[in-house]
DNA sequence: TGGAGGTGGTTACACGTGTAAGTGACTCGT
DNA sequence: ACGAGTCACTTACACGTGTAACCACCTCCA
């Protein structure tokens, strides 16, 4: 009992309140302690003891432990959410933001999780250690099926993926990034367009959605495909824009409004005209493709909202077996304006 | 002993294998398994053995209950980010995701936490239940003073805050929006203007930093302020720029460079001369304000890095003496363009 | 031969919590 | 007056881990 004559504001503080100092102050056992702040209804504790419990939990500043809750209950709310280290745009960040948000409101925990610079195995492992209830794979690493075995061995009730294909074992959000990339090919091809360059960003961590988007546009037959590396810099785009004549391009898809937007004022400015010379092209429709001149095209696409997600992930954990296994979330379209 | 002559491939899997179970297929106590899966040096076990235990945990596919793991050691390495749910701009979050990157690579748990609709001492206390090691308050409630304590006696030994002023028992990044809406003020009142108007997002949550630039705008005696409330739509900038004539201003500090692109490009549409009419000035330094025509004058801020920020927290974490109380994050500096 | 010292383990406890099962005191109906 | 039944608690165990303390065995030297 290091603790006596408790001064008020100790300067060290020695150790956080326990369940068991809240039971010596009130005079009553631990267990009494547990069913009165649980509010325990199967247990009838008399009024004036709850009070005392209350009481002498409020003045010690009692806080549960949640690590010793969790692994006495054998299970967790901990939904795991490991993301890559990049923003990966504005559509793709704020859907992130609303399912977090859709998730807490839900009483889940919601941790990030970097795999660094690990290989998948090492990354689930670690992963696996916190016994997250449920794990969202935004497919940054593909995961394989024995990957998810490990998981739902380490007590994860649900594996959702949000990827281009399904992974045996898991839920998968099907999402088809090649569909855009095709839809913007045809769009140009629609416009007369055959020769197109399509930007790749030089950022890491976009592979997901760049590599599907350049291969969804390598299968539109009328058009022939020319791969393009773009930093998001303006040095970058004017180096671009400097060479583009002895590209020979009358259309470019450029993975993202953003991207599209930084590219076209550099072709504008090194005199290139669009739509006239060049045809341009973005995705995602985002609000500043129509601040611009001229108006962008884009390519709209139907993300899920986050509540939603939520929603599917809280279904899952509760019961498991009535979940579909596989959910398309196709849907995206031309949005024609004034650059093609 | 529920599973018997163990199945490759159980319709349900049991129970998550425990190093109980590791050392019962190794026929080793547990205390080896727990000493050679954590590499302990002082104890010597035999190479046999290791090898045994590490191929008995392998075929199991152990993985350490790092609940279980926490609470027997009597701290986390959970760094906890209570976040607001909106996204703040492309610089707070671009900022916010290299602190998480960072963290990760100093081995920190990230964990997101909004605080939903509980009071502050409500919020306080379910942050405190995951007994952090580390809790960086972005400001989206203000802490005080008490809960800070709450916070510190739960076992969190570095509470950081980054919000315009410092509180009592926490190191405090301040960091002073106000000097930015001062900035802006200033550099308009440079350029001969006199009534200007401040755009205020109709957005929520981002009253942290729209309060105090609105303040600081209003400490330039030169100049009159109107704020002005605009969502982030078209439609929104369409209406405000439609009632522009009779509010008589001829300067305006849009909080943002995208809320200042929306508002321009607003009033361009309606036929308002920019800089002539009315000079604009946005914020962030954002590469958007350079793609526009004409280019957006704004005000740069130092935002610190991730890295450094992990680092402050990492050595806050370890040592808690010898830290400053206060860090000033002041730096800012008006980039004027063409909009001015 | 016998004790010192090293080798390779094991036994036992603590961390903080939730809850099933048990227990003593009191009330009540016959 | 005495078993049955309620009330208001307490006792005891389990969750999975790390580590200090203990112990059996072997070797080696006096």
């Amino acid at each position: 009992m290091p603790d006596s004559t408790n001064p008020p504001n100790p300067p060290t503080p020695p150790n956080p309140p326990t369940s068991a100092d809240v039971a010596r102050l009130a005079g009553v056992s631990r267990a009494t302690v547990s069913y009165v702040l649980n509010n325990a209804e199967a247990v009838r504790i008399s009024e004036p003891t709850r009070r005392k419990v209350r009481a002498a939990a409020e003045e010690l500043g009692y806080v549960p432990h949640a690590a010793a809750r969790s692994l006495r209950a054998g299970h967790t709310r901990i939904v795991l959410l490991p993301t890559s280290h990049v923003p990966a745009g504005p559509l793709y960040s704020t859907f992130l933001n609303e399912l977090q948000w859709a998730l807490r409101r839900l009483d889940y925990t919601v941790v990030q999780y970097g795999s660094l610079g690990l290989t998948g195995d090492e990354a689930v492992r670690a992963w696996a250690e916190l016994r997250p209830v449920a794990v969202i794979s935004l497919g940054e690493t593909a995961l394989s099926p024995h990957n998810v075995d490990t998981l739902k061995r380490a007590g994860a009730r649900a594996v959702l993926t949000l990827g281009p294909e399904r992974v045996a074992g898991a839920h998968a959000l099907v999402m088809d990034q090649a569909e855009v990339g095709a839809l913007a090919a045809a769009h140009l091809a629609g416009r007369g367009r055959r020769r197109i360059g399509v930007v790749v960003p030089e950022e890491p961590g976009l592979d997901l959605f760049s590599g599907p988007r350049l291969a969804g546009a390598r299968t539109v037959p009328e058009v022939e495909v020319t791969p393009l590396a773009l930093a998001y810099t303006e040095e970058s785009a004017a180096a671009l824009a400097a060479r583009w004549g002895e590209l020979g391009l009358d259309g470019v898809f450029a993975y993202n409004d953003e991207y599209a937007v930084l590219l076209m004022r550099a072709l504008l400015d090194a005199g290139v005209r669009v739509p006239e010379d060049v045809a341009v092209m973005g995705a995602d429709d985002l609000l500043i493709g129509r601040l611009v001149r001229p108006r962008l095209s884009s390519v709209r696409i139907e993300m899920p909202s986050g509540e939603w997600l939520a929603g599917l992930v809280d279904r899952a954990v509760r019961v498991p077996s009535a979940m579909a296994e596989r959910y398309d979330l196709t849907g995206a379209a031309a949005v024609p304006r004034e650059s093609t």
